[in-house]
DNA sequence: GTCTATACCGTGATAGAC
DNA sequence: GTCTATCACGGTATAGAC
């Protein structure tokens, strides 16, 4: 029983896994899903191609595996309205920061990759969601909360695709001291009180 | 001289050449550098593969014509300095909807082609140097500046590549409208007055 | 001179042999 | 697990047709 001296089959094969995922975080991560090639992910995982289709069946497959990124927004989304746009900021930001390859994998090719596109759309979905609880959703209302999602899309797109340095190395304090209040004007319609936080409700 | 009774050559070759650059818009738009290729160009311009080098070069050249987009940022920083954020909104965003083809090649190529990535470079590095005047650039400041680039890039991106329904279909008034409040709150450190505006010039 | 047909060469995904 | 073959595709060069 030589071949259990070291290590078995089954944990060799969860380290190549484990190996050709990282790998294919960063490749797709640096060159976006078309120009990432499996033979590229093989020889940074150290391994053989086909080992890689073994593996994760084809490429789209290995993509979502290796770009999987949990925002749960709807956790971001929890607790008093009035800190709303804070606790997005941060929610968001501090949860990309906890994986940045694999969120840059997705912002890379969300232009020129159907599925990514459809990643980001669902992102998307969710963020604007709020305060839209009572009052009716007019045209101008889902506008603004677009506008919210466009923003922290060009930030996040900045700070890890683009990687400008003063967005890249900012703090997500910075980044929720700077962006709050943009946030504020674009929750706010022009005639008073902002589309969420709790002026209805009364304590 | 029976070959003039129509058309010119060189009349027939300038038609065939705009065929072939509003092809390349169209498909540049739809599918960015990549993914586009020069047989389809010449298939919708209803032409030879061929002929499109001829007339282009290359690839890269090709797609540099079709891309051409004027902002001319300097020209819409002109003016008072008090209605700055409106104008940078309007001025974009009017130039861009005169060229929605052009400016869609460049935003979906963005992420994963070089040359296009330096070409949104270099409007934003024109953007963020308004309010950079007088004042000692310090780091936030360029951080704001930046993230008024990612909200202008962001919006560009949903209203020109991504097309979400309330982005693409908002006037420019409905955008500069909403717009307009979150570039002032990014322009306005915590501290006091807005890093653009004339408070130290007096009339 | 303007255009077309075809060939070349590299690349990448995937399947099947070892 | 690895190596090799296959197949399709795309940018580009060349040769010739009109």
């Amino acid at each position: 029983m030589a071949d259990t001296s070291v290590s078995t089959r089954a944990e060799r094969s969860a380290r190549t896994r484990a190996a050709i995922l990282e790998a294919a975080r960063q490749v797709f991560a640096e060159r976006g899903f078309e120009k990432a090639t499996i033979r590229t992910v093989a020889e940074r995982a150290g391994c053989d191609p086909s080992l890689v289709m073994q593996h994760f069946g084809n490429k789209q497959k290995l993509f979502e595996a290796a770009s999987q990124v949990n925002l749960d927004v709807a956790e971001v989304s929890a607790g008093p309205a009035d800190e709303l746009s804070e606790r997005l900021v941060r929610g968001v930001f501090e949860r990309m920061d906890a994986r940045p390859d694999a969120i840059a994998s997705t912002l890379r090719s969300m232009l020129t990759h159907d599925a990514s596109a459809k990643e980001v759309l669902k992102l998307f979905n969710l963020l604007p969601g709020i305060g839209q609880e009572d009052e009716q959703p007019d045209e101008q209302q889902a506008l603004r909360g677009r506008l919210i999602g466009a923003l922290t899309l060009g930030t996040a797109v900045t700070r890890y695709v683009l990687k400008f340095a003063e967005v890249e190395q900012a703090s997500v304090d910075d980044l929720v001291e700077c962006l709050q209040p943009a946030i504020e004007a674009l929750l706010t319609p022009p005639n008073g009180q902002p589309i969420s936080g709790q002026p209805t409700r009364q304590p």
